[in-house]
DNA sequence: TTTGCTGCAAATGTTTTGCAATATC
DNA sequence: GATATTGCAAAACATTTGCAGCAAA
Protein backbone atom coordinates (compact mmCIF):
# COMPACT_ATOMS: atom_id res chain seq x y z
CA UNK A 1 0.00 0.00 0.00
CA UNK A 2 2.46 2.37 1.22
CA UNK A 3 4.99 0.89 -1.08
CA UNK A 4 2.48 1.75 -4.31
CA UNK A 5 2.08 5.61 -2.80
CA UNK A 6 6.18 5.80 -3.06
CA UNK A 7 6.62 4.33 -6.06
CA UNK A 8 4.09 7.01 -7.70
CA UNK A 9 5.75 9.96 -5.69
CA UNK A 10 9.05 8.30 -7.00
CA UNK A 11 7.55 8.46 -10.72
CA UNK A 12 6.87 12.37 -10.23
CA UNK A 13 10.03 13.04 -8.75
CA UNK A 14 11.96 11.53 -11.88
CA UNK A 15 10.32 14.20 -14.28
CA UNK A 16 11.24 16.65 -11.59
CA UNK A 17 7.74 17.49 -10.47
CA UNK A 18 7.62 18.81 -6.94
CA UNK A 19 6.46 16.38 -3.82
CA UNK A 20 4.12 19.35 -2.51
CA UNK A 21 1.80 17.47 0.56
CA UNK A 22 -1.25 18.70 -1.52
CA UNK A 23 0.34 16.19 -4.16
CA UNK A 24 0.93 13.41 -1.59
CA UNK A 25 -2.44 13.73 -0.56
CA UNK A 26 -4.31 13.75 -3.77
CA UNK A 27 -2.59 10.50 -5.14
CA UNK A 28 -3.22 9.02 -1.35
CA UNK A 29 -6.82 9.35 -2.32
CA UNK A 30 -6.37 7.50 -5.22
CA UNK A 31 -4.18 4.49 -3.82
CA UNK A 32 -7.32 4.43 -1.24
CA UNK A 33 -10.11 4.47 -3.45
CA UNK A 34 -9.25 2.42 -6.23
CA UNK A 35 -12.43 0.92 -7.49
CA UNK A 36 -13.82 4.22 -7.52
CA UNK A 37 -14.41 7.02 -10.37
CA UNK A 38 -13.53 10.47 -8.80
CA UNK A 39 -14.84 13.56 -9.78
CA UNK A 40 -12.73 16.67 -9.31
CA UNK A 41 -15.07 17.89 -6.19
CA UNK A 42 -14.81 14.02 -5.41
CA UNK A 43 -11.41 14.32 -4.07
CA UNK A 44 -11.70 18.18 -2.99
CA UNK A 45 -14.07 16.44 -0.67
CA UNK A 46 -11.70 13.57 0.49
CA UNK A 47 -8.41 15.68 0.71
CA UNK A 48 -10.01 18.35 2.20
CA UNK A 49 -10.09 15.71 5.60
CA UNK A 50 -6.51 15.61 6.13
CA UNK A 51 -5.51 18.73 4.21
CA UNK A 52 -8.15 21.48 4.78
CA UNK A 53 -6.76 24.25 3.22
CA UNK A 54 -5.87 22.87 -0.10
CA UNK A 55 -7.72 24.87 -2.63
CA UNK A 56 -9.92 23.20 -5.49
CA UNK A 57 -7.75 24.99 -8.26
CA UNK A 58 -4.91 22.77 -7.13
CA UNK A 59 -7.03 20.00 -7.48
CA UNK A 60 -8.12 20.53 -10.82
CA UNK A 61 -4.17 21.44 -12.05
CA UNK A 62 -3.28 18.39 -9.86
CA UNK A 63 -5.53 15.75 -11.90
CA UNK A 64 -4.21 17.13 -15.10
CA UNK A 65 -0.54 16.46 -14.46
CA UNK A 66 -1.22 12.82 -13.12
CA UNK A 67 -4.19 12.44 -16.12
CA UNK A 68 -1.24 13.56 -18.48
CA UNK A 69 1.42 11.65 -17.39
CA UNK A 70 -0.38 8.75 -17.60
CA UNK A 71 -0.80 8.08 -13.74
CA UNK A 72 -5.11 8.58 -14.24
CA UNK A 73 -7.04 8.15 -16.44
CA UNK A 74 -9.66 10.80 -17.69
CA UNK A 75 -13.14 9.70 -18.44
CA UNK A 76 -16.61 11.23 -19.39
CA UNK A 77 -19.64 9.69 -18.34
CA UNK A 78 -21.93 12.00 -19.75
CA UNK A 79 -23.36 13.29 -16.19
CA UNK A 80 -21.41 17.07 -16.90
CA UNK A 81 -17.92 16.55 -15.34
CA UNK A 82 -14.48 14.44 -15.70
CA UNK A 83 -14.06 11.54 -13.05
CA UNK A 84 -10.34 9.87 -13.03
CA UNK A 85 -9.61 6.44 -12.04
CA UNK A 86 -6.30 4.98 -11.48
CA UNK A 87 -4.60 3.86 -14.40
CA UNK A 88 -4.18 0.42 -13.86
CA UNK A 89 -1.28 -0.60 -16.63
CA UNK A 90 -2.07 -4.41 -16.01
CA UNK A 91 -5.78 -4.19 -16.83
CA UNK A 92 -4.88 -3.37 -20.44
CA UNK A 93 -8.78 -2.38 -21.35
CA UNK A 94 -11.87 -2.10 -19.06
CA UNK A 95 -14.93 -0.93 -19.72
CA UNK A 96 -17.53 0.70 -17.81
CA UNK A 97 -21.62 -0.29 -17.09
CA UNK A 98 -23.23 2.64 -16.25
CA UNK A 99 -26.56 2.35 -14.22
CA UNK A 100 -29.25 4.22 -15.76
CA UNK A 101 -31.07 4.05 -12.66
CA UNK A 102 -28.54 4.85 -9.73
CA UNK A 103 -25.89 6.22 -12.06
CA UNK A 104 -23.37 3.44 -10.34
CA UNK A 105 -20.51 2.51 -12.92
CA UNK A 106 -19.65 -1.25 -12.79
CA UNK A 107 -16.23 -2.18 -15.08
CA UNK A 108 -15.28 -4.98 -17.50
CA UNK A 109 -12.81 -6.11 -19.04
CA UNK A 110 -12.83 -7.56 -22.76
CA UNK A 111 -10.22 -7.81 -25.06
CA UNK A 112 -12.55 -9.52 -27.46
CA UNK A 113 -12.61 -5.78 -28.68
CA UNK A 114 -8.98 -5.38 -30.13
CA UNK A 115 -10.04 -7.63 -32.75
CA UNK A 116 -12.98 -5.14 -33.90
CA UNK A 117 -10.84 -2.21 -33.15
CA UNK A 118 -8.19 -3.35 -35.79
CA UNK A 119 -10.96 -4.35 -38.77
CA UNK A 120 -12.95 -1.23 -38.11
CA UNK A 121 -9.47 0.91 -38.49
CA UNK A 122 -8.65 -0.99 -41.88
CA UNK A 123 -12.30 -0.33 -43.23
CA UNK A 124 -12.34 3.52 -42.25
CA UNK A 125 -9.05 4.35 -42.92
CA UNK A 126 -8.42 5.44 -39.94
CA UNK A 127 -5.56 4.51 -37.22
CA UNK A 128 -7.14 3.28 -34.62
CA UNK A 129 -5.05 4.00 -31.12
CA UNK A 130 -7.39 3.47 -28.43
CA UNK A 131 -11.24 2.69 -27.76
CA UNK A 132 -13.52 3.89 -24.91
CA UNK A 133 -16.46 1.36 -24.56
CA UNK A 134 -19.68 2.14 -22.58
CA UNK A 135 -22.75 -0.16 -21.69
CA UNK A 136 -26.07 1.55 -20.36
CA UNK A 137 -28.60 -0.28 -18.51
CA UNK A 138 -29.48 -1.34 -15.23
CA UNK A 139 -27.50 -2.84 -12.60
CA UNK A 140 -29.34 -6.22 -10.96
CA UNK A 141 -30.07 -3.95 -7.80
CA UNK A 142 -32.13 -1.46 -9.67
CA UNK A 143 -33.76 -4.21 -11.97
CA UNK A 144 -35.09 -6.08 -9.23
CA UNK A 145 -36.86 -2.84 -7.85
CA UNK A 146 -38.39 -2.11 -10.56
CA UNK A 147 -39.58 -5.88 -11.44
CA UNK B 1 -36.79 15.97 -47.78
CA UNK B 2 -39.92 18.19 -47.17
CA UNK B 3 -41.85 15.20 -46.30
CA UNK B 4 -39.59 14.07 -44.02
CA UNK B 5 -39.79 17.28 -41.91
CA UNK B 6 -43.48 17.12 -42.10
CA UNK B 7 -43.62 13.18 -40.07
CA UNK B 8 -41.68 15.30 -37.67
CA UNK B 9 -44.11 18.16 -37.37
CA UNK B 10 -46.62 15.58 -36.89
CA UNK B 11 -45.05 13.44 -34.35
CA UNK B 12 -44.73 16.27 -32.39
CA UNK B 13 -48.45 17.73 -32.79
CA UNK B 14 -49.77 13.94 -32.04
CA UNK B 15 -47.96 14.64 -28.49
CA UNK B 16 -49.78 17.66 -28.12
CA UNK B 17 -46.68 20.06 -28.63
CA UNK B 18 -47.14 22.97 -30.23
CA UNK B 19 -45.86 23.57 -34.03
CA UNK B 20 -43.35 27.09 -33.54
CA UNK B 21 -41.81 28.51 -36.03
CA UNK B 22 -38.72 28.11 -33.66
CA UNK B 23 -39.00 23.86 -33.47
CA UNK B 24 -39.76 24.01 -37.13
CA UNK B 25 -36.44 26.01 -37.92
CA UNK B 26 -34.31 24.00 -35.51
CA UNK B 27 -35.81 20.50 -37.00
CA UNK B 28 -34.84 21.83 -40.60
CA UNK B 29 -31.61 22.53 -39.51
CA UNK B 30 -30.81 18.63 -38.89
CA UNK B 31 -32.95 17.40 -41.66
CA UNK B 32 -30.62 19.75 -43.84
CA UNK B 33 -27.25 18.58 -41.97
CA UNK B 34 -28.08 14.77 -41.57
CA UNK B 35 -24.75 13.59 -41.19
CA UNK B 36 -23.06 16.72 -38.71
CA UNK B 37 -22.76 16.31 -34.96
CA UNK B 38 -23.99 19.74 -33.94
CA UNK B 39 -23.83 21.61 -30.85
CA UNK B 40 -26.31 23.95 -29.45
CA UNK B 41 -24.03 26.65 -30.71
CA UNK B 42 -23.84 24.96 -34.58
CA UNK B 43 -27.74 25.04 -34.48
CA UNK B 44 -27.98 28.27 -33.32
CA UNK B 45 -25.71 29.78 -35.74
CA UNK B 46 -27.41 27.67 -38.31
CA UNK B 47 -30.53 28.57 -37.02
CA UNK B 48 -30.17 32.38 -36.56
CA UNK B 49 -30.07 33.10 -40.58
CA UNK B 50 -33.34 32.17 -41.25
CA UNK B 51 -34.88 33.13 -37.52
CA UNK B 52 -33.12 35.96 -36.50
CA UNK B 53 -34.88 36.65 -33.54
CA UNK B 54 -34.49 33.24 -31.64
CA UNK B 55 -32.79 33.09 -28.30
CA UNK B 56 -30.05 30.72 -27.37
CA UNK B 57 -32.18 28.74 -24.58
CA UNK B 58 -34.59 28.55 -27.37
CA UNK B 59 -32.30 26.36 -28.96
CA UNK B 60 -31.23 24.33 -25.50
CA UNK B 61 -35.08 23.79 -24.91
CA UNK B 62 -35.83 22.34 -28.17
CA UNK B 63 -32.66 19.96 -28.11
CA UNK B 64 -34.01 18.91 -24.57
CA UNK B 65 -37.46 18.18 -25.91
CA UNK B 66 -36.17 16.67 -28.84
CA UNK B 67 -33.71 14.00 -27.44
CA UNK B 68 -36.55 13.09 -25.02
CA UNK B 69 -38.42 12.02 -27.72
CA UNK B 70 -36.18 9.74 -29.23
CA UNK B 71 -35.94 12.52 -32.43
CA UNK B 72 -32.31 12.96 -31.72
CA UNK B 73 -29.48 11.66 -30.33
CA UNK B 74 -27.51 13.74 -27.31
CA UNK B 75 -23.88 12.45 -27.50
CA UNK B 76 -20.89 13.54 -26.00
CA UNK B 77 -17.57 13.54 -27.16
CA UNK B 78 -15.87 14.91 -24.63
CA UNK B 79 -15.09 18.15 -26.23
CA UNK B 80 -16.90 20.06 -23.41
CA UNK B 81 -20.71 20.29 -25.06
CA UNK B 82 -23.00 18.16 -25.89
CA UNK B 83 -23.39 17.40 -29.42
CA UNK B 84 -26.95 16.44 -31.72
CA UNK B 85 -27.70 13.99 -34.41
CA UNK B 86 -30.64 12.75 -35.79
CA UNK B 87 -31.55 9.26 -34.33
CA UNK B 88 -32.08 7.78 -37.66
CA UNK B 89 -33.47 4.20 -36.65
CA UNK B 90 -32.62 2.59 -39.80
CA UNK B 91 -28.79 2.59 -39.10
CA UNK B 92 -29.88 1.09 -35.78
CA UNK B 93 -26.15 0.91 -34.25
CA UNK B 94 -23.65 3.53 -35.21
CA UNK B 95 -20.44 4.12 -33.53
CA UNK B 96 -17.51 7.06 -34.12
CA UNK B 97 -14.27 7.64 -35.16
CA UNK B 98 -12.97 10.28 -33.52
CA UNK B 99 -9.62 12.29 -35.15
CA UNK B 100 -7.90 13.35 -32.08
CA UNK B 101 -5.76 15.73 -34.56
CA UNK B 102 -8.50 17.35 -35.92
CA UNK B 103 -11.50 16.52 -34.02
CA UNK B 104 -13.22 15.14 -37.35
CA UNK B 105 -15.96 12.49 -36.52
CA UNK B 106 -16.48 9.58 -39.09
CA UNK B 107 -19.27 7.40 -37.92
CA UNK B 108 -19.12 3.38 -38.77
CA UNK B 109 -21.83 0.71 -38.28
CA UNK B 110 -20.91 -2.38 -36.50
CA UNK B 111 -23.69 -5.20 -35.18
CA UNK B 112 -21.21 -7.34 -33.93
CA UNK B 113 -21.48 -5.64 -30.58
CA UNK B 114 -24.70 -7.00 -30.13
CA UNK B 115 -22.89 -10.30 -29.44
CA UNK B 116 -20.81 -8.75 -27.32
CA UNK B 117 -23.53 -6.31 -25.29
CA UNK B 118 -25.18 -9.69 -24.28
CA UNK B 119 -22.22 -11.65 -23.20
CA UNK B 120 -21.15 -8.98 -21.18
CA UNK B 121 -24.73 -8.60 -19.75
CA UNK B 122 -24.62 -12.20 -18.70
CA UNK B 123 -21.33 -12.01 -16.82
CA UNK B 124 -22.43 -9.08 -14.75
CA UNK B 125 -26.07 -9.36 -14.36
CA UNK B 126 -26.69 -6.07 -15.84
CA UNK B 127 -29.51 -5.44 -18.42
CA UNK B 128 -28.28 -3.56 -20.61
CA UNK B 129 -30.41 -1.54 -23.19
CA UNK B 130 -27.85 0.42 -25.38
CA UNK B 131 -24.24 0.90 -25.58
CA UNK B 132 -21.70 3.53 -27.05
CA UNK B 133 -18.30 3.06 -28.72
CA UNK B 134 -15.34 5.56 -29.58
CA UNK B 135 -12.61 5.18 -31.39
CA UNK B 136 -9.99 7.40 -30.98
CA UNK B 137 -7.22 8.00 -33.60
CA UNK B 138 -6.04 9.36 -36.88
CA UNK B 139 -8.36 9.54 -39.73
CA UNK B 140 -6.30 9.13 -43.21
CA UNK B 141 -5.53 12.57 -44.16
CA UNK B 142 -3.99 13.93 -40.48
CA UNK B 143 -1.98 10.43 -40.66
CA UNK B 144 -0.71 11.28 -44.12
CA UNK B 145 0.61 14.79 -42.84
CA UNK B 146 2.07 13.33 -39.94
CA UNK B 147 3.98 10.85 -41.56
C1' DT C 1 17.83 31.35 -3.55
C1' DT C 2 15.29 30.14 -7.35
C1' DT C 3 11.48 28.49 -9.61
C1' DG C 4 7.65 25.76 -9.41
C1' DC C 5 3.31 25.49 -6.74
C1' DT C 6 -0.37 27.08 -4.22
C1' DG C 7 -4.69 29.55 -2.78
C1' DC C 8 -7.74 32.90 -3.83
C1' DA C 9 -10.76 35.28 -6.64
C1' DA C 10 -12.16 36.37 -10.96
C1' DA C 11 -13.02 34.70 -15.59
C1' DT C 12 -14.65 31.33 -18.83
C1' DG C 13 -17.81 28.46 -21.42
C1' DT C 14 -21.83 25.66 -21.56
C1' DT C 15 -26.24 24.87 -20.01
C1' DT C 16 -30.33 26.00 -17.02
C1' DT C 17 -33.83 28.82 -15.00
C1' DG C 18 -37.16 32.75 -13.57
C1' DC C 19 -40.20 35.63 -15.43
C1' DA C 20 -42.97 38.69 -18.07
C1' DA C 21 -44.47 38.98 -22.80
C1' DT C 22 -46.24 36.43 -26.72
C1' DA C 23 -48.14 33.16 -29.97
C1' DT C 24 -50.34 28.68 -30.78
C1' DC C 25 -54.27 26.08 -30.54
C1' DG D 1 -58.83 32.92 -24.09
C1' DA D 2 -55.94 29.51 -21.86
C1' DT D 3 -51.71 27.79 -21.61
C1' DA D 4 -47.49 26.37 -23.62
C1' DT D 5 -43.59 28.65 -25.42
C1' DT D 6 -40.49 32.29 -26.08
C1' DG D 7 -36.51 35.84 -25.35
C1' DC D 8 -33.88 37.97 -22.21
C1' DA D 9 -30.98 38.31 -18.43
C1' DA D 10 -29.32 36.25 -14.55
C1' DA D 11 -27.92 32.04 -12.33
C1' DA D 12 -25.74 27.72 -12.08
C1' DC D 13 -22.08 24.62 -12.63
C1' DA D 14 -17.59 22.64 -13.83
C1' DT D 15 -13.30 24.09 -15.08
C1' DT D 16 -9.44 27.43 -16.08
C1' DT D 17 -6.51 31.33 -15.35
C1' DG D 18 -3.90 35.57 -13.38
C1' DC D 19 -1.33 36.75 -9.86
C1' DA D 20 0.99 37.61 -5.51
C1' DG D 21 2.84 34.93 -1.89
C1' DC D 22 4.92 30.61 -0.44
C1' DA D 23 7.66 26.45 -0.14
C1' DA D 24 10.36 22.48 -2.18
C1' DA D 25 14.73 21.68 -4.01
Amino acid sequence: MTGELQALLTRLHEKDYKLTPQRKVILKAFVDNKDEHLSAEDIYGIVKEQYPDIGLATVYRTLDLLAELGILLRMNFGDGRFRYEFSNSDVHQHHHLICMECGRVQEFADDLLEDLERRVGEENGFRVVDHQVKFYGYCSECDRKKA
